[in-house]
DNA sequence: AATGAATGAGCTTTCATTCAT
DNA sequence: AATGAATGAAAGCTCATTCAT
């Protein structure tokens, strides 16, 4: 019970005071705290179900694995992410203004959420036994869609042809290292002090017009 | 044991004919094979003393703990391979003809030492209970080499004055997220095949003049 | 509820359209399947009441706790088997020919059911922390209508007065080793191959008369 | 530590006082303890190091598993067992006098070790979630040894042709049974009492001539 | 310097049982 | 009567570290 705070308490029912929350999203939520402070290997099953007030038997109750529940969360938190991102992205007219927004709009997210961005960028690479990249879902899905504007914008004539899909993820690195300075030695503080510099800088690597440039 | 196999046994002085090379540096080359292989959380002390054929004893004799003994490694190998670096850029003229070729010679010499390559960018991130960078020295000193070389490229008027700092932290994590990309999912292949679209983009990024870009 | 089917659903009256049989015999045999198939260890009251089409509260509804359902589920079927046996002895004259057409039908009867006999005589043997023969009803009561038709056999002069308690165990010691080696080894196949040598060695050991022996 | 007695502990030098024997020993000679008292799923491994004096790390170190070790344990105790066996039978000139000394030799030696009988005979049957001969060598060595001095009889006129091996597996059974009834309730005492009729009535089973009878 | 048996806290996972509904 | 989420003690097993030799 630890640490866990429900927000809205004074609202809810009697009934609903001891449990406010189902227990498979409390242990998710706590899960966050926990990966962010400690990793994937250091986050125990005990220390996520005492700081969620739930019991090892709830823990696998509603999940068959540690490993399970961390890609349930991974989903979750990666998916909403790249739905927010796509929904601020939605108005934006040219793939260009899209690549940016979405840059923008994911910086200024990490920023708010960071243990978040812990937990989706950190906790989970090269986990135990395993390097691959079962946990690194939103990776593919950013680097995808920042392909996918590039490849528009060529195809509207804002840039010339090149090859988009290596450099996507380039900007994904880039971006993505920005961030893990961010959260580990913490600057730039606030993260979104990077944008402009970091838009700038990716929007010139692939030969956008000066005219693009001073809009954006 | 197992399978370590000293070369050039006969000819070796007496004192050597047991260990052919010290303790310490064995381990640190076993180290390399099962980190790579492994992770560090799944690089187990026992493996490491098998595929190095000391002993327990003997690794905690050389080493104060198994942390100790990866902080050691990844320093050894990420000096080696920054030095390795910095000789192969002493010859160019211009900092920015430098920090091309260092780029170059990092992609090359990963290229063909994948196992260091795995060891210095993926298995030592998000280990156990820290979330510090105490294993990435790396990280730390090709990005400031990056900036430093930026720096000297704005004092001689090659590039405009911006936030290298920044710039370079987004370099390192677009050429590491292209290395990542190869380790982990294989492509490009070979590794070199992306040097060119790579540095192209990265001068770019910084506005290096078209003539720059035309010559290398 | 997975794979529970009733039959004739229609016909049923009112109250036994969700529960065509009462929950309790459902448990119970669903119980048999799953202790035929992981033994008592293994089977796991969460499977028995998914087997079951039951719940987890119905089952500690109707039964105080694992161990006791066993125990009522041994009782039942070791009873059924007795009664059965007994049934087709009624009409044997002698006391010989008694045992002898039990121990026929209890092969016959096992032959054909596989599950009860895995349950009855494996299953439940040395499981967990106790030693005691709670589960073994049946061993005790074949092992007595075994020794009283000895004795009457002795009444009668059928045979010598001799140590028919001792003898008696022998019996059941010898039958269930056969009955043993089908269910784990699968010979003899059928198990009732094994009748007439086993019937004539048993009646042979007591020193039985060559004209019964001839006869049976 | 607890109920651990080394023998012989005046005669044994300074530095064995704290370990008089060596761990796997003690693991194993806890184990055949703990094993009869608690049979194979009650058996912890916390439990068997506890009475051991050793330790978790120990027991692994040891043997690979919980499983691995019982299988040792049980091989061990079996080989001995058969070994003790048939050195007491060498100087028996007949086949049939071969089985009778044998049997008398089983008897006799699991009347002075109840543990053992216990732990070879009863706890590990039917442990966890198969159902396998694995943890019964003795079953199929004993039988083996009685189907071949059955045969040998045949083959030296000491009785008819029949199905030694049906017969084997029965006799064994009867004095499985016997002696399982002597471990559960306690009859007879001691289980020596129980030789002359167990062997004469095997014996009369196979239809043993009268004077053979009388010898023995 | 080197050995490897020994340690024990820690891990993930299981499961009979309980209880609010 | 019935449900199934919740419980928590206990299980088998791992592994970095220690230490007598």
């Amino acid at each position: 019970m630890a640490n866990y705070r429900p927000i809205g308490l004074l609202i809810m029912e009697k009934s609903s005071l001891v449990n406010p929350l189902n227990a498979r999203q409390r242990i998710l939520d706590a899960a966050v705290n926990v990966l962010a402070q400690h990793g994937y290997t250091g986050a125990g099953v005990q220390e996520i179900v005492d700081v969620s007030g739930t019991s090892k038997g709830s823990f696998y109750f509603h999940f068959s694995s540690k490993e399970k529940m961390v890609m349930a969360l991974v989903d979750r938190m990666s998916e909403k992410l790249i739905k927010a991102t796509l929904k601020n992205v939605r108005n934006e007219p040219t793939p260009l203004g899209r690549v940016v927004t979405g840059i923008g709009s994911l910086l200024s997210t990490f920023s708010k959420r960071r243990k978040i961005a812990h937990v989706l960028l950190i906790n989970v690479l090269g986990h135990g036994k395993s390097n691959d990249m079962k946990f690194l879902p939103m990776r593919e899905k950013f680097s995808t869609f920042i392909k996918i504007e590039l490849d528009n914008a060529i195809s509207v004539g804002q840039i010339e042809p090149q090859d988009t899909e290596l450099i996507a993820h380039m900007w994904f690195g880039a971006i993505y290292e920005i961030i893990m300075r961010w959260l580990i030695v913490g600057q730039p503080n606030p993260l979104t002090d990077a944008t402009n510099t970091l838009i700038l800088s990716l929007l010139r690597s692939v030969g956008a017009p000066d005219q693009y440039l001073e809009l954006s």
